[in-house]
DNA sequence: CGATCCACCTGTCGGC
DNA sequence: TGCCGACAGGTGGATC
C-alpha cells in the first residue's frame, strides 16, 4: 500500500516514540526480508539514541547518534505498529483488545524515551518486499538506493516548468514516467492514477508531449504539476489510504481511500461533474491503470 | 547509457 | 464448502 503519503503518515506516527529515545534491544526474527539484514543488525542498533526520523520518497530513514542511518522501505505490505505495556488490569476485567496477527512480525525494536517510557516498535510485512539496510555515517546521500531519487512532489518546487523539463523527449506514456522514481520520487500506482484524472490527462499520452516546443511549460504541464501536488497533499492530510487491512501506527485507518476518484473504481461513473464517462481499467507495464477515457486526453 | 520486464512473497477474492 | 487463477500499495536487478 505504502506510497509517499502513507510513508509520511507512518513517519509522523513513529516520530514521538522514536526521536530522542534510546534503543534498548532489537529482536530480528528472520535472516532476511527482501534482502538479508546487514551484518550485526541488532548489535549496531542496540544502545544508540535516535536523533531524528526522516522520509525520502517512500523510504524512512532513522538517524542514530553515531551517524549511522537505518534505511527502511515498506515494500507492498510493510507496516509499523507501536505497543506499550498496558496498565494493570483489574482482576476479572476482560480485556477486549482486537486480536492481532503477529505471524509476520519480523523486527521488534524496544525503545525507552527520555521520560523512561518503554515502547515496542514492531515491523510487520507479510510479503517481505520491504527491507532494512544501513547507510554508514555521512554516506546516506551517496547510498545506491537513495542517490538517484528524483524531486519530492511535496512543497512547491515541482511546477509546470520543471515537470516539462523532466518529461522532455520521453517517449514512455505519462503513467510510466510518473512512476519513475528517478524523475519524481514517491508517487505510486494509486496517486499517479488520481493525479492524471485531476489533470484531465490520459495515462497513455506520451510524456514528452506535455513539454512545450522551446521548454515553455504547456497548460498540460502546469495542470499535472498542480494535480500531483494537490493529490499528495490531500492524501497526507487525510492520513494516507487504507487498503486491505493497512493501518497507521496507532491502529487508526487512513481516510483517503474514500476520496479516490478513479483508483479501484472500474465501471463506476466518472465523478467529474458533467462528464458521462465510465471509469475504465487497463494494464500498463503489467499494472492496473484506472482512468476516464472521455475526459482524460 | 536508457528503456523494459521479471522476480521476489503471502493473502484475498471471485468464479465455478 | 473447496479449489484455482487473478490480482494487490514496489522496485532492484537482469537483459536488451
Amino acid at each position: 500500500m505504502p506510497e509517499l503519503p502513507e510513508v509520511e503518515t507512518v513517519r509522523r506516527g513513529l516520530q514521538p516514540f522514536m526521536e530522542g529515545a534510546t534503543i534498548a534491544r532489537v529482536e530480528q526474527r528472520r535472516p532476511d526480508l527482501r534482502f538479508p539484514f546487514p551484518e550485526n543488525f541488532a548489535q549496531r542498533l542496540t544502545g544508540r539514541r535516535i536523533d531524528s526520523l526522516e522520509r525520502r520518497a517512500k523510504y524512512l530513514i532513522v538517524h542514530l547518534d553515531d551517524g549511522l542511518g537505518l534505511i527502511s522501505h515498506l515494500g507492498m505490505s510493510g507496516s509499523y505498529r507501536i505497543e506499550q505495556d498496558e496498565e494493570e488490569t483489574a482482576p476479572g476485567v476482560f480485556h477486549h483488545e482486537r486480536s492481532r496477527n503477529t505471524t509476520h512480525d519480523h523486527v521488534v525494536i524496544h525503545v525507552e524515551s527520555k521520560e523512561r517510557v518503554k515502547s515496542r516498535i514492531i515491523y510487520n510485512d507479510p510479503r517481505r518486499f520491504g527491507f532494512m539496510l544501513f547507510a554508514e555515517p555521512g554516506a546516506l546521500n551517496t547510498h545506491k538506493f537513495i542517490q538517484d531519487l528524483g524531486i519530492e512532489p511535496t512543497g512547491n518546487r515541482l511546477d509546470g516548468a520543471l515537470l516539462a523539463k523532466l518529461f522532455e523527449n520521453k517517449n514512455a506514456p505519462l503513467k510510466a514516467a510518473l512512476l519513475d522514481q528517478t524523475l519524481i520520487a514517491g508517487l505510486g500506482n494509486i496517486y499517479v492514477c488520481e493525479a492524471l484524472w485531476r489533470a484531465e490527462l490520459s495515462p497513455l499520452r506520451v510524456a514528452g508531449s506535455i513539454a512545450g516546443e522551446n521548454s515553455e511549460p504547456t497548460p498540460m504541464a502546469e495542470r499535472l504539476a498542480t494535480s500531483i501536488r494537490s493529490v499528495i497533499s490531500d492524501a497526507i492530510a487525510a492520513g494516507g489510504s487504507s487498503l486491505k487491512d493497512y493501518r497507521q501506527t496507532d491502529g487508526e485507518l487512513g481516510y483517503f481511500q474514500h476520496s479516490f476518484s478513479v483508483y479501484d473504481r472500474e465501471g463506476e461513473p466518472c465523478p467529474r461533474p458533467a462528464c458521462d464517462g465510465t471509469v475504465t481499467r487497463i494494464v500498463q507495464s503489467g499494472r492496473s491503470t484506472f482512468f476516464c477515457p472521455i475526459c482524460q486526453h
